[in-house]
DNA sequence: ATAATATGCGAATACATGTTCACATGAGGT
DNA sequence: ACCTCATGTGAACATGTATTCGCATATTAT
């Protein structure tokens, strides 16, 4: 087996598990899984984390920056508040249908109440991104796109909540859920809530 | 020891393990932890129910019969349409708040892949849950309490999304999230979306 | 080239978990 | 009162899981 440096072991095993993750679920992110999926031994994982709460951390921060992150780089662009409100839920959506394991983790009970710090980190990321998609509305009242007399927290909270219950009808339901198409016509009547 | 009847044990393993899983997680329902919660050996449990996959399934009848069957009492009153998405709303947030078990099982990925009868089970409860919901939305529209244009099946699911986030970051977050008063302001604003 | 160090792995360990079994005991029908 | 059967339990078992350890080997610096 041909050696890497830490560095980019971590990044393997971190995509490892969340592939397991997405395949499998929160429950079945065992070392040994990990290890199948990343193609190394279960004692190597140990030489690169420090144990398994380590990956939770290090699974939590990969989502946290790499994908909370996108939405901030849409926000500062210059389109239109609406047009931006969209291409972030699109891609949202996207994102989330293909890295299934994302929202699996995200949504974990297990994380949520056995990885506190972990869970406390999402926490305040989620936090963010509220303020983020609430000051895209803000500014679309002002503008005139959105109408009068919503609130812009709420209102966003109310969009996250769209996401969200697509992404969890999709997991529940048979593997040929449209999840694409159900996204598109909540947005669709989206439009007609918020116009 | 008292003995009691399998019917009436039967009913003590459930309300024990969703005590369990609103607790600690869907992850920590053991049989040792619903047998301690009980007050029971473990040996017992397996006098009632059949194994895990038994259980899981018993819990899945519990909350889809005794829990989504209240929308269906409160649709066929004889309110005002806005009126019984209020009651609805309130009256889930309220429910889902003091049995936490009902929404970490509902909502446990570890549910929806390893017990798969199960979560379809639950996926056509909430399908009718859905359809209740959006009718009388669509009642709403036709008394003109709610906005014309508005799809109705949509809505609906945008009203459940909207009880969705708000259990989930009642749970990610700290134990002080106010979540009642979180629901309020979230339908406050609802209220300004659909009329 | 060689020493030093980081990387890799099979095997062993300790513990948790689902399940079964042999045996005890209490409740209800006769 | 007694018999029968459902109910109850401690102990044992097989398997799964996280983690550690000794040892091998590739990479890097000197």
């Amino acid at each position: 087996m041909q050696k890497k440096s830490t560095r980019v072991r971590k990044e393997e095993i971190i995509q490892a598990a969340l592939a397991v993750v997405g395949e499998k679920g929160v429950r079945a992110l065992t070392i040994a899984a990990i290890a199948e999926q990343a193609g190394m031994s279960e004692a190597n994982i140990y030489r690169h984390f420090g144990g398994k709460d380590d990956i939770y951390a290090a699974i939590g921060n990969f989502i946290g920056s790499e994908v909370m992150g996108k939405a901030a780089t849409i926000a500062g662009g210059s389109r239109r508040p609406i047009e931006k409100l969209e291409t972030i839920f699109r891609s949202h959506i996207s994102l989330l249908s293909e890295q299934p394991g994302i929202p699996r983790f995200v949504f974990s009970d297990d994380v949520h109440l056995t990885q506190r710090n972990v869970a406390e980190f999402l926490a305040v990321r989620i936090g963010n991104y509220v303020d983020t998609i609430a000051g895209i509305i803000a500014a679309g009242i002002e503008e005139g796109e959105i109408r009068q007399g919503l609130v812009p927290r709420e209102t966003a909270l109310t969009l996250l909540g769209m996401i969200q219950i697509t992404v969890f009808r999709w997991t529940i339901g048979t593997a040929s859920f449209d999840i694409k198409g159900d996204a598109e016509k909540l947005w669709g009547n989206f439009i007609g809530l918020v116009s």
